[in-house]
RNA sequence: GCGAAAGUGGCGGAAUUGGCAGACGCGCCAGACUUAGGAUCUGGUCCCGCAAGGGGUGGGGGUUCGAGUCCCCCCUUUCGCACCA
């Protein structure tokens, strides 16, 4: 062993080692239990960012426990290698996005081995080649067959900055999700979508499989998904001979209505501006409605606006005749694009009745109070309650009067029970290049025919010219667009547009299992074996994008029969960013720290302990140089001493407690041996499931300052060598998991031919973890008064009797009476007096 | 507004089941070794107090022999959703 700690050298030599003895690479083995390690794949950005390292440590600790503790473990890594970045440069520098984005994956790669993963680099796969995205546009074709993918126009997103549409999992605050500052616009266009809104509730439902995954995360989806039950109802409008159809979950409310709203846009609005007595005027007021209404959720100060119309509509269940307002808080794309007003018993038509003036009725009221509300409400009454004036159903409870009125209105033929979902179906058309052509064509006698599976992969043409100008790059290659209708064999035109990355992702994991299977997008028998995921790992901020899309596609691979199970990552953990200076590290802002950099300054091993231990890996964290001075302090200390000791451990063997000649034990070895397997006790434990490597590490610490402290008695001789390499060997088990290049190298040090990642994770021993003696206080009346020493075995009687007369603790209880003694085994003594 | 999480020294954090609050690290103070120290080692470091002692986990109340931990009310911060009818 050298002298000194060189990290540089030591990471070098294992990371060579490790390739060369193939110790991360694991197959199908039936019959052995198998571990899967994910983490989300990076973009190739051009660099990896402490974000990435943070995740890639959290599941390389993990992945390493696993192989120790005898697990078959997968640990793959691969590259989200389409998207606009990519595309975005190539037309700045005029060069293909290609280039960048092989060039930038090489560097990355290259990245992470520095940082010294336990990845499987043959399962590497990247989104962008065409053996990965044939497999796109294969589940695209199927989708397309059992009618899950389908062509609309429809009013989209789009983001003028990304030349693009968006879907509505991509829309934050109004605004693009990579341009926070850019609202989306709305575009009329025929768009492909996914029908994941088949799904809703086995997304809904599915969720109790979900036990595993942070609830935050699940409240987050179940939000997104926006499942309401409730009623619609039709008005007559007997002027014209039509119906308004409004959607409500307070049905029970409707004998408050005193008018019905609707959208600019809803198409019964023009009908109403044709018969209307001055066509002309309702229709300017109606303009102006609708460019007040609700177009971006950026708008702070959104005023409610409306305009009577003068038509009246027929409420079904009392007949009485309500005002048809246009209303600009009326969303067209949900529900039925019309409610009724009932002011109040809703806070957003109250605060609109009472600019209008118009009537407010109460027909709620607390089911605890018998009377009536008080006069003037200044707000709604929005609970469930007890009707009153409510007609025959005056006196029903809210829940019985939403039952019993919808049954009523299908009995009458004018309103259903229904089911609304702000869930959408996922529009993945993208008028960019650099992503997977969706397999499609348009014909003038066929109309749209799919590309036949055999001629697949439609390969991205690479000769294209990309001018970030106008609509889809493919459109301008002619060599491209134009083909052969697959149908009639006649002149067509190919589809231009590409797909959403996020489609690239929501199968990945599945390819890692066999990544090179060239006859169908996964191998049946490996997943069989490898799947579900044991472990997810990766930011929060996929919660409603990433990882819903991901579950929706595992349940459209199950309907094709491709996979057998409904969900396809059993455990979940979201971990917090990485900050510098209290924000995220971002270019602009000038605050990133290159990992690169740090390892180059430090070493890998120090940059994953210093990421680990500062905070607990679920919450964020802010980077500070003097912390990492700290934890590289740590590993410099571990080198010294094991060093120190190396050349008199490497030749004998450690004291196990199951050796067949057992040594009786000096207390200095009980001591140490007893702080050995204790931290070995606390990170098994902990790894568990808890994962809060801040605590291992800092256990690992504290075993090195035992072992500081017990130095002169090692050089004594009251510590055997036997006992010290017993506790120094600990001590490197468990620094493998968090910086395993310098464990590797102390463990040759100590005499060993194997790489730790063999070697079984040793099973701590109670008997020795146990304290012989312990410290017990003594309170009265709750205040700390004195301190015990006694044996372990200690009985209540003695401990009770040891209490009492301890000095401290007696001058307290000196012409007191003594009322109760609590005492806790091995705990403390609570003594209460009068 | 709705939903979720969190609030502990100068700082990051620990206390997994109600039982010694502040482990471990950073920073700071003092000392040793040193030509030197941004190396290393030793000691100290929640607050008030010379001390005995007292106070202390966002604030207030409660349950309990005992509360950072459980219950109620309030405040603050972060995140997500938000005229979704």
């Amino acid at each position: 062993m050298d002298a000194n700690y060189n990290p540089q050298h030591i990471e070098a030599k294992w990371q060579k080692r490790w390739a060369e003895e193939k110790l991360f690479e694991a197959d199908v083995q039936p019959g052995k239990k198998k571990y899967y390690v994910l983490e989300m794949l990076p973009y190739p950005s051009g660099d990896i960012h402490m974000g990435h390292v943070r995740n890639y440590s959290l599941g390389d600790a993990l992945a390493r426990y696993k192989w120790m503790k005898g697990f078959n473990v997968i640990h793959p890594i691969g590259w989200d290698a389409f998207g606009l970045p990519a595309e975005n440069a190539a037309i700045k520098h005029q060069r293909h996005p290609s280039e960048f984005t092989f060039t930038y994956i090489d560097r990355m790669r290259g990245q992470l081995q520095r940082l010294g993963f336990s990845y499987d680099w043959r399962r590497e796969i990247a989104s962008c080649v065409p053996e990965y995205y044939r497999w796109n546009q294969w589940m695209f074709l199927k989708m397309y067959e059992r009618g899950s993918a389908y062509r609309k126009q429809s009013r989209v997103n789009w983001c003028p900055v990304c030349c693009t549409v968006l879907a509505n999992e991509q829309v934050v605050n109004g605004c693009c999700w990579r341009h926070e500052d850019t609202p989306v616009v709305e575009r009329e266009l025929e768009q492909w979508f996914l029908k994941i809104t088949a799904y809703s509730d086995q997304l809904l439902d599915d969720m109790k499989e979900l036990v595993r995954w942070p609830e935050r995360v699940l409240a987050m989806q179940q939000n997104w998904i926006g499942k309401s039950l409730g009623t619609e109802v039709d008005f007559a409008l007997p002027s014209l001979g039509e119906r308004i159809r409004v959607f409500t979950t307070r049905v029970d409310t409707i004998f408050g209505c005193t008018a019905v709203f609707v959208a600019s846009e809803h198409p019964l609005v023009e009908k109403l501006i044709a018969s209307a007595p001055s066509p002309e005027k309702l229709r300017l007021e109606v303009e102006r409605i609708k460019a007040s209404a609700i177009r971006t959720r950026v708008e702070v100060n959104f005023e409610k606006q409306g305009v009577d119309t003068g038509f009246k509509a027929r409420n079904p269940y009392n007949g009485e005749e309500v005002p048809v307002w246009v209303a600009n808080f009326v969303l067209m794309e949900y529900g039925t694009g019309a409610v009724m007003a009932v002011p109040a018993h809703d806070q957003r038509d109250f605060e609109f009745c009472t600019v209008y003036g118009l009537p407010i009725r109460t027909v709620i009221v607390p089911a605890n109070v018998g009377t009536g509300l008080k006069p003037a409400p200044t707000e709604a009454y929005v609970e469930y309650g007890k009707l009153v004036n409510s007609g025959p159903y005056t006196g029903l409870t809210s829940e019985q009067a939403i039952e019993r009125m919808t049954r009523d209105a299908e009995a009458k033929g004018f309103g259903k029970g229904t089911i609304q979902y702000r869930l959408k179906d996922w529009g993945i058309s993208r008028q960019r290049y650099w992503g997977t052509p969706i397999p499609m064509v348009y014909c003038d006698a066929c109309g749209v025919v799919p590309v036949p599976e055999k001629e697949l992969p439609v390969v991205l043409p690479s000769n294209v010219k990309l001018t970030g100008q106008g609509q889809s790059p493919l459109a301008e290659a002619p060599e491209f667009v134009n083909t052969r209708c697959p149908k009639c064999g006649g002149p067509a035109r190919r589809e231009t547009d590409t797909m959403d990355t996020f489609v690239d992702s929501s199968w990945y994991f599945y390819r890692y299992t066999d990544p090179k299977i060239d006859t169908s997008p996964v191998n049946q028998e490996a997943v069989r074996y490898w799947f579900p995921v044991d472990q997810y790992i990766g930011g929060i901020e996929h919660a409603i994008l990433h990882l819903i899309y991901m579950r929706f596609f595992t349940k459209v691979m199950r309907d094709i029969g491709l996979v057998s199970f409904s969900e396809p990552v059993a455990r979940l953990f979201t971990q917090g960013m990485v900050l510098k200076g209290g924000s995220a590290m971002s270019k602009s802002k000038g605050n990133v720290v290159d990992p690169v950099e740090m390892c180059a300054k430090y070493g890998a091993d120090t940059v994953r302990v210093y990421m680990l231990f500062a905070a607990p890996p679920e919450k964020d964290f802010d980077w500070s140089e003097t912390g990492i001075e700290g934890a590289s302090r740590f590993l410099n200390r571990v080198y010294r001493i094991i060093e120190r000791h190396a050349a008199t451990l490497c030749n004998i063997n450690a004291w196990t407690s199951t050796s067949k000649e057992p040594l009786e034990l000096s207390s200095e070895e009980r001591r140490l041996l007893r702080k050995a397997h204790q931290t070995l006790r606390h990170v098994t434990e902990d790894m568990e499931g808890r994962w809060h490597y801040n605590t291992d590490i800092a256990m690992a610490m504290e075993l090195v300052n035992e072992l500081s402290e017990l130095e002169p008695a090692i050089e004594a001789g009251k510590i055997r060598p036997a006992v010290t390499k017993s506790a120094l060997e600990y001590l490197v088990l468990i620094l493998s998991l968090f910086s395993p290049h310098i464990a590797d190298e102390l463990w040759e040090g100590l005499g060993h031919k194997e790489p730790l990642l063999r070697v079984p994770w040793p099973e701590f021993d109670r008997e020795l973890a146990a304290e012989e003696e312990l410290e017990i206080p003594v309170q009265v009346n709750g205040k700390l008064r004195g301190r015990i020493r006694v044996a372990v075995t200690a009985d209540e009687e003695e401990i009770r009797r040891r209490a009492q007369a301890e000095e401290k603790v007696n001058q307290y209880l000196n012409g007191r009476q003594i009322v109760k003694v609590i005492v806790v085994p091995q705990k403390l003594v609570n003594i209460v007096v009068k």
